[in-house]
DNA sequence: CGTGTTTGACCTGCGC
DNA sequence: GCGCAGGTCAAACACG
């Protein structure tokens, strides 16, 4: 693959883009595990076995970008994309890379307003960030406004 | 050399 | 029981 897809490979220039976050009323624990309609729980067959981490912590918010990636200060590894139904964008799946933290992140673009971006966190960072952006300071305070933590 | 990204295949749950 | 939709992993490759 030498010539990328729609997604350039620049790094986010959110940094000195003007991002607008609109959080939305999400529920943290009442989210359905088992109404959902795809295996957010994939079963392991063997290793892995006891983990009673019941409590799924989901937030989603809006971001108004022109970037996908927003750099939020943590490390993120894509580990999937698939494109959805009802969407023209396809939906990107990254993760957390750090020692015990499996916090994993969603991005999809919104079909009808392109310069929507839909970032959807699941489950709680367990380090400090190691670097905190202007751009993402903002919203990282609102999140936290409405985090029912 | 290490990290991160990419893509296809595979799995699971639900609906019909 | 099969198909669809969504989600995840793993191998290979590209880049710093």
């Amino acid at each position: 693959m030498e010539n990328p897809p729609t997604y350039f490979h620049g790094r986010n220039s959110a940094d000195t883009m003007k991002v607008e976050a609109k959080i939305q009323p999400l529920r943290a624990n009442n989210i359905s595990e088992g109404g959902g309609s795809s295996g957010s729980e994939r079963k392991v067959k063997s290793g892995q076995k006891g983990e009673k981490q019941i409590k799924k912590h989901r937030f989603a918010f809006q971001t108004r970008s022109q970037v996908d990636i927003l750099d939020d200060g943590y490390r993120w590894r894509k580990y999937g994309q698939k494109g959805v139904k009802n969407s023209k964008f396809p939906r990107s799946y990254y993760k957390c890379t750090y020692k015990g933290c499996n916090v994993k992140k969603q991005i999809q673009r919104l079909t009808k307003d392109e310069e929507i971006v839909v970032t959807t966190y699941e489950g709680m960072h367990t380090h400090p960030l190691q670097k905190t952006t202007e751009s993402f300071e903002q919203i990282f305070r609102q999140i936290q406004a409405y985090a029912p933590l």
